[in-house]
DNA sequence: GCGACAG
DNA sequence: ATCTTGTCGC
């Protein structure tokens, strides 16, 4: 099992943990097959240390969800940019483990290699997990881009100020604010683009993206219990 | 010093 | 991220 403890850490010895797994990370072409991909996301009241994660599994390419995975942790480690990980990875963690089938791609809520040091949470679950992930964002962290077409499916390179490719600025909805899309880790930049234009129903967020908030917030809401539960 | 700044 | 009603546009 692999079991962390992220609190009592502090922004310079998060930087060096950053350096070290960044070294890890694999951006190579994903081989299939893509029977299932999965979305995680996490949900917590503002001011509070409780924080509700889940994991929401689905069949690929249909997209029909057939499972999810809640956990309620205390999380210590605040928000800041550049540094979600080390607040959202250990509650994701434990969804993770209690998934009964794993997901051969999983969409993490967050940056991929879209990071200042290429260690954004979707590059980091992938190292800890060695699990294939991308990074699917609703804003910029890091990086610079022109501003894709407005119809559904443009999309324009996001770089680093030296030109290196870090992921695509995608419309994922004609005339609605366009998704970031990023490696995260046993993935490529046009691979990830690929597979996440495939998740898309008629929302802005993919599917398995999408799907994983509302659970965590129906989950939250004492809608639904923790634990596994199928569909 | 100033602007940017995932969730 | 969360809170929160109406309003504007496709």
């Amino acid at each position: 099992m692999v079991m962390i403890n992220y609190n009592n850490l502090t922004i310079p010895e998060a930087t060096v943990i950053q350096r070290e797994m960044q070294q890890q990370v694999k951006t190579v072409t994903f081989k299939g097959p893509l029977n299932y991909i999965a979305g995680a996301d996490i949900s917590f009241n503002k001011f509070s240390t409780t924080v509700y994660a889940g994991i929401v599994l689905l069949e690929f390419p249909s997209l029909i969800p057939v499972g999810y995975s809640l956990v309620k942790r205390e999380v210590l480690f605040p928000y800041v940019p550049g540094f979600l990980a080390f607040r959202e990875i250990p509650p994701l963690l434990d969804a993770w483990e209690q998934l009964p089938v794993k997901p051969d791609i999983l969409v993490v809520d967050g940056h991929g290699i879209a990071h200042p040091r290429r260690m954004g949470i979707a590059s980091h679950f992938g190292v800890l997990a060695n699990q294939a992930t991308i990074g699917s964002a609703k804003k910029k962290l890091f990086g610079i881009y022109e501003e894709p077409a407005p119809e559904k499916g443009s999309h324009t390179p996001l770089t680093d100020k030296q030109g290196q490719l870090l992921g695509n600025v995608f419309r994922s909805k004609t005339n609605v604010k366009p998704i970031f899309v990023s490696p995260g880790h046993l993935a490529d930049v046009p691979g990830s683009l690929d597979i996440l234009r495939q998740c898309i129903k008629g929302y802005r967020l993919p599917e398995p993206t999408r799907l994983a908030h509302n659970a965590v917030n129906q989950f939250r809401l004492g809608a639904v219990p923790e634990g596994w539960s199928a569909l």
